[in-house]
DNA sequence: TATTTACGTTACGACATCGTAACATATTCT
DNA sequence: AGAATATGTTACGATGTCGTAACGTAAATA
């Protein structure tokens, strides 16, 4: 199936319209704000023509399929924040926990409205992997590996759970995005760091 | 809007057929299933009857919508655990997590696949707070409280930012079933309780 | 200017689901 | 036995969505 862009392949560029770049952003754009408002079984092709601005063949002239849509936008999405790779286990995770802070509820980005689709991976046959890969994988694996360094130093005992204190971390984050709104305080969530290496006592 | 059990009204059983409540729960019973197996809107009537043994008439008959149905179902779901009156704070919260994790990981209970309707609760407009309810409230409501009364007993440090502490167990056990899948080790998340208030350094 | 391709509008076929009608049968009470 | 209600089967109308066809217009190149 083809996506945006399939037009690369023309080595001069033969007569006819040729496609607006712009279009192709703007249908993405629209796909991802209305999978992060609606979820996929209500977004509609319908409501993200209108949304971008052009007419439903126009979307089917670039995507095969809304499968295939939601796909390649799942595809597109940012993995940010990196991880520092300078400091204590304690002080990188900090940064790292202030930087997702402020992509997601002080930026506002599109994208990071995807965390209430988290129920769909193990429920969407089609879509299962992708929503993984887009709302899990990349970052999970940045807040294991900096863990695993840090009891490698000693700053973390040496038995931790690694799986488990990556879930509370990751937890914590959907926890406040879907349970208490982000209305989170403004630290950034830098005091999930804290209590989590100091402890609650 | 008539739910199950709308003949309970009448004074004397009149002819006619009598209703089988052993109906009214195989529907309930297969709608809490097939919600936790696809969602809302993937889930249909059509599904329900079959799984209930029953025709779709007979579901109409009891629930006026689908919307009705699943509302009656969230209704009915249990908000186990208890938390525990006696001990410490952190005893309390110990043998709650034991006891929320043998009810969702060791008996596998159908109402417990339900935290994949998590996103639900913000983004579906019918049913967002039946869905908040179910899901959270009401053990959101035991955590914060245990978490108030530890600070109140010297237990927990008394700045502790409650929202935010309760979304760290809360979060977890979300994070727990939806990333992990509840590969969590044998300590039926003691150990979540251990980190929070030890720390892990 | 002619040709080629993109585009938006409109309409449509195919399909799925919601919710209900019609009806024969089953189950209860009077 | 008759009346009343529940039930399942079958079919259906209404509606919505997916995906596409037809067509006139726009935008590019030859």
């Amino acid at each position: 199936m083809t996506g945006a862009g399939s037009s690369e392949g023309r080595l001069s560029h033969a007569a006819g319209r040729p496609r607006d770049p712009a279009v192709d952003r703007a249908i993405l754009s629209a796909t991802l704000e209305l999978l992060g408002e609606h979820g996929y079984e209500r977004m509609t092709i319908e409501a993200v023509a209108r949304r971008a601005g052009v007419g439903k063949p126009t979307v089917y002239r670039r995507w095969s399929s809304k499968r295939d849509l939601v796909i390649d936008v799942l595809n597109h999405i940012s993995d940010l924040p990196e991880m520092p790779a300078e400091g204590t286990a304690r002080e990188r995770l900090t940064d790292f926990m202030e930087e997702w802070w402020r992509l997601i509820v002080k930026a506002g980005h599109p994208s990071y409205r995807l965390q209430s689709l988290i129920g769909e991976m193990g429920r969407n046959p089609e879509l299962g992997k992708s929503f993984r890969k887009a709302l899990v994988d990349n970052r999970r694996k940045k807040i294991m590996t900096v863990l695993r360094e840090g009891m490698e130093s000693g700053e973390l005992r040496p038995d931790l759970d690694i799986i488990l204190a990556t879930d509370m971390i990751f937890g914590t984050v959907i926890a406040q995005r879907l349970v208490s709104e982000a209305r989170a305080g403004t630290d950034g969530w830098r005091r999930i760091v804290e209590y989590l290496f100091d402890g609650w006592t």
